[in-house]
DNA sequence: GGGGGAGATGTGAGCGCTAACAAAAGGGTA
DNA sequence: TACCCTTTTGTTAGCGCTCACATCTCCCCC
């Protein structure tokens, strides 16, 4: 049955031979050319299959000029925001028929993604996402390679680059807003880590939102997205007086917080509200379950290829796209009026 | 400066015409053959950066019959457990001078599995590294691609692939006999859902810790990795008499148990000891914080690289290897004798 | 019944690179 | 000085496929 005992598994002229046909014809039938006669298609495609034929999309990638590969460069995978969003592009790409050639970035520096950008150039892809998150991201970004299209995703506008991204200024205001709706005096915040675009976004928000309401904007305390950064911070809100309500910049830094107020026997949302960001899959079963806005990310990926083909199909005369996706508020039980 | 303003990028012979040279030196400095001379080298080197040359890896690969790509493929990506797999094997396998290309399955069945070890043979891709944790993927791999060697991540020993794994039934039994030494009578258990091998491995591991000590086995409740089964579940052992100790399969389920016993107002540790599986990053800032077992995910992604990486170099008398990764206990505070 | 056009198939070239061999250029020794 | 050997460079032939074009077949219609 196979006959594949070879060394060297079975050409396209392999399969010619054994049809009785020629390669052309082998090729038309696996590239669904419609001018191939109905019992010569059977015969070729009897024949790959004895053979178990397989076709060297190398060789072919070599002429058309095209991989029908995605580079994604993509910083730490393991948390979840990122991985959601790489898995959101995976499925969007594999669903339009491209494959996905990954590359994760320990740290998002201009020398790594400018690395990691003609790596892939190399490796012939089609385009490529950037989840680019940080603001050092975009130097890189600008002067990327030309010929090949990129699109990023949570990056900045620079240069050439289309960029889609979660709406992360209108995501802060929603949540302090709500904090504010349900009568607290302010909302203070824990930020993420420097350099991230989100972190800005949602600063910015927060600031945003307690000024239009005419409200005294409280320092911001630092983070690093850890739950512990979240709880360091938490100890330190729980020591100041006048604190009601904290809008976090992640839902990990939210569990930490969390964690500290209960430590210190503060009762949340008894006499602390508190929102996250993110909406992970924990965050409806944290003590207690946790107020949050949540991010799309399969929108976000999805939109990423969508644009990204877009921009392939067009040639040259494209132009850049910016695709923000809405956030969505959740309410849970981590909230309340201020004083219970 | 740019002199790539033509419609095609430059390719090797332009590079040698500048350059004065073959197109084979060039070729020559770009692999680094010894056999050039220094200035030589330095003017082909000039030419490159000139033209903004970039190498044409799919040219290359057809002719070396090798695409330094290896295939990762993988199950729900959002999940902790196999993004820092994934993680871990992209780190290892870029170290070793190779890309990744993915695919991420929504569900692991053999057809789909067999898909996808298909189209990566179809990219050429060097070898495969199969995250195959449920059952049902066992098939698609022992008749996997017969040429195209293949390493199991968590997955079942069929066939000839190797396979790379955290040695689940040693890290249920840590679990279990940490409970048992505190002086638990026995120790309840939330599994994950079926069909996995993992699961399949700490039920195992729980079984045979209690049995050993001469324990009654209760009866394991069903979960699903999600918070809500173990939140499900908790609410179960919560009104079940005389439970004092239990092993959920994983953090997340251990969270939700958490916060099923917190809304029924059963303290833990005090009244019931819980231990998890895991240790994701927010398990030390769960309430309270949580017991659970360590799995080392970078160290299985860098043995299945380089248990792949061992057998693309053996060529032809390379042979099954098993490796076995230990997990490590980690003492939080979720656990307590009986009674407080 | 012959010309024309559509459909089905075959032929040759070449994508950009490396492998294998061929040829030239130096350099020491008898 | 001739010889051989080493180092450096060039030449040629594919890798397995698709594209453009050539060819052949068949059938329809005037």
């Amino acid at each position: 049955m196979n006959a594949n005992r070879d060394r060297r598994p079975p050409v396209m002229a392999d399969v010619a031979t054994k049809a009785g046909v020629s390669h052309q014809t082998v090729s038309r039938v696996l590239n669904d050319h419609p001018n191939v006669r109905a019992e010569t298609r059977a015969r070729v495609l009897e024949a790959i299959h004895e053979l178990g034929y397989r076709r060297n999309m190398v060789a072919r990638a070599l002429v058309t000029r095209h991989t029908r590969t995605l580079g994604v460069v993509s910083f730490d995978t393991t948390l979840y925001g990122p991985a959601s969003m790489v898995y959101g592009i995976e499925q969007a790409a594999r669903a339009a028929g491209y494959f996905v050639s990954m590359v994760s970035l320990k740290t998002i520096d201009t020398a790594g993604v400018r690395d990691a950008l003609g790596y892939l150039a190399e490796q012939g892809v089609d385009g490529i996402v950037v989840v680019a998150p940080q603001r050092s991201a975009a130097p890189a970004l600008a002067d990327a390679i030309t010929d090949i299209p990129v699109v990023a995703v949570e990056g900045g506008h620079d240069g050439d680059v289309s960029v889609v991204s979660v709406d992360q200024v209108e995501g802060a205001r929603l949540a302090v807003r709500h904090l504010l709706d349900l009568g607290h005096e302010t909302v203070w915040h824990i930020a993420g880590p420097p350099d991230w675009l989100e972190v800005e976004g949602r600063r910015e928000g927060w600031r945003d939102a307690l000024e239009g309401a005419g409200r005294p904007v409280p320092e911001a305390l630092p983070g690093d997205w850890s739950p512990r950064s979240g709880y360091r911070a938490g100890l330190r809100l729980a020591a100041t007086p006048g604190v009601t309500a904290v809008f976090v910049a992640n839902d990990q830094m939210a569990l930490g917080a969390l964690r500290a107020f209960a430590e210190r026997g503060v009762r949340v949302p008894e006499q602390i509200s508190v929102v996250g960001f993110d909406d992970i899959p924990e965050s409806e079963f944290f003590t207690p379950p946790l107020t949050t806005i949540r991010q799309d990310f399969g929108a976000v990926g999805r939109h990423s290829i969508e644009v990204l083909l877009r921009r392939l199909g067009a040639g040259a005369e494209w132009s850049r796209e910016r695709h923000v996706v809405p956030p969505r508020f959740v309410a849970r039980a981590s909230t309340a009026p201020p004083g219970g």
